[in-house]
DNA sequence: ACAGGATATTAGAATATGGTAATATTCTGA
DNA sequence: TCAGAATATTACCATATTCTAATATCCTGT
């Protein structure tokens, strides 16, 4: 009956799912898991989108803190942050592979 | 540069993901991860929310194939489907707690 | 300093999502 | 059969998301 609390938690936890949920962004953290570490170039190149596209799905992956970037002369190298997103990421295809 | 495939597994899971990235719909497979069955209006009391949402909330994650629901006379029981939603939350409450 | 490459940002359109309120359906007990 | 509980569905609004196209910024080599 009553508003509940560890809202801040679950709140938390269903942000960083959001950021995930998306097949480009799913792409993008596969291939960071794979080569440590890619530019904005390459991972346009990869993924099949526009640079457009390439650059703000990297800055929401940025912005949950699932990725950090460097910039190296004009080019701007992306990599795997928090960790745990692996973890989560392996989980999801186990279960999205059997009976969904 | 090309159209990739295995384009559809990888819809499966970021459809999944989505179906689960919800407060309260993460809250719903808490709850029934606990107590086997819930209905309708039970789950309702326990998530404050309106009749309405939760009976539209349920649905969601009736069609994503992650709950199954059983008639019971006037009630509506729903319960956990697919088993390895269950870890997948356990991974993301490990994930989301620890840096971001 | 300037052209060009690499990246970021912005505006705007199309669609999806989350929510409320009202209504429909289905079942049960009197 | 009728009232009322339990659930589902619908219409509708507000906001968010995804994407495209255009433009801005920043860096490097000449």
């Amino acid at each position: 009956m009553n508003k509940q609390e560890g809202t801040k938690a679950l709140d938390a936890a269903a942000r960083m799912l959001k950021a995930v949920a998306h097949p480009v962004r799913m792409k993008v953290i596969e291939y960071l898991s794979r080569e440590k570490r890619l530019s904005v170039n390459e991972l346009k190149e990869k993924l099949c989108v526009t640079q457009s596209m390439t650059s703000q799905h990297l800055a929401q992956l940025r912005n949950t803190g699932i990725l950090g970037s460097v910039k190296e002369g004009s080019a701007c190298y992306y990599y795997i942050l928090n960790k745990n997103v692996l973890k989560l990421l392996e989980c999801v295809k186990k279960c999205s592979c059997n009976k969904i």
